[in-house]
DNA sequence: CAGCGAACTTGAACATCGTTCAAGAAATAT
DNA sequence: ATATTTCTTGAACGATGTTCAAGTTCGCTG
């Protein structure tokens, strides 16, 4: 339902029917909507796992050109699961209450991808400098592909999109590379 | 309202008893919470622009540096009203409801100050191409500050931040620069 | 198979929202 | 002073997440 209707589209009432029980039962899944929404982001964070993971194989070795095709495929993962991707990002727990541990652990995975690379790259640099600047690397990504796929302002076609990524992730590891010197 | 408790802390019922009138009355003002949300969301951008205007007269004329000094001027202006910022993003229209002219045109704003010093680094650029280099630069930043400040996942302390923002702007501009020669 | 307790299911009920609207109050015009 | 327009009120409606007492089913044991 989060998929065809996103995040606002989500009704529990809607959700028993579609799985045949009384709006109550969900209850017995799940302990909250919140609960089922982080579980539904698990589902979706791995698969976006494992788009990352055929994409940090696959094709050229060269350091830099992997961390292209990751960008262009996290992006296009997005494009492709819109709604599902923007309820990893969308959804808001009230402040009192914490995220499940399963779900925490769930998140730091994604920047592994980027980590690799990185190492080939930056041989001097220590675990943690490379934790950040990986971490770095993915928000801008995750940034232009946030904006580019808004539909809000003027929506960018998708393959001037994978342009400009593609352009500026070489831009930002060219520059990296450069100032590291 | 929004600035203390986010989006999702504003209620019409609080709101009318704030401003001392009905819960019904609200409706003479504004004709949904969506406008209301819009028009808070107008205030924000024009405090945002004018932080942004200050930023790119003040200090080093240098356009390296202007850049860099937009990006952190929009850090700090996302860290210090942070919840008003997020609600810029946050909220969605329903799909079949267009934006109002005037909110369309505030967001269109925003890139103006990148623009300019831009052009005095990519002289060659057509105004289109700059148009769509300053997107890609300002959602590469927005990205980090959008995740950066996410309670989700661990917090970054804002010195740390600011110091990755600044490393990362330096970087992309230096790698445009040198694919552009 | 009968009986018992645990687990599940149901749907009504509750609280909280945004939103509407008839009825009354106030302001303004004639 | 009266009429007309405008504003204000607060009850009511419909959605929605969540809870819960009552009913139902299931699995086990004698």
């Amino acid at each position: 339902m989060i998929a065809e209707r996103g995040l606002a589209g989500l009704k529990t009432r809607d959700l028993a029917r579609e799985i045949g029980c009384a709006n109550g039962a969900v209850y017995n899944l799940v302990t909250d909507v919140d609960e089922l929404i982080l579980r539904v982001g698990s589902r979706t964070l791995l698969r976006l796992d494992e788009a990352l993971s055929a994409a940090e194989q696959a094709g050229e070795r060269s350091p830099q050109e992997t961390l292209v095709r990751i960008a262009l495929t996290y992006c296009d993962f997005a494009a492709e699961n819109l709604e599902l991707w923007r309820a990893l990002f969308e959804h808001r727990m009230e402040v009192d209450k914490a995220l499940p541990d399963w779900s925490v652990n769930d998140q730091m995975q994604l920047f592994r991808h980027i980590y690799q690379p990185l190492t080939a790259l930056f041989p001097k640099r220590s675990p943690e400098e490379l934790g950040i600047t990986a971490r770095s690397l993915f928000s801008a990504v995750h940034g232009m592909v946030a904006l580019g796929l808004e539909q809000k302002l003027v929506a960018v076609p998708l393959p001037a999109l994978r342009k400009e990524i593609a352009a500026l992730v070489r831009a930002m590891i060219d520059g990296l590379v450069a100032r590291a010197a």
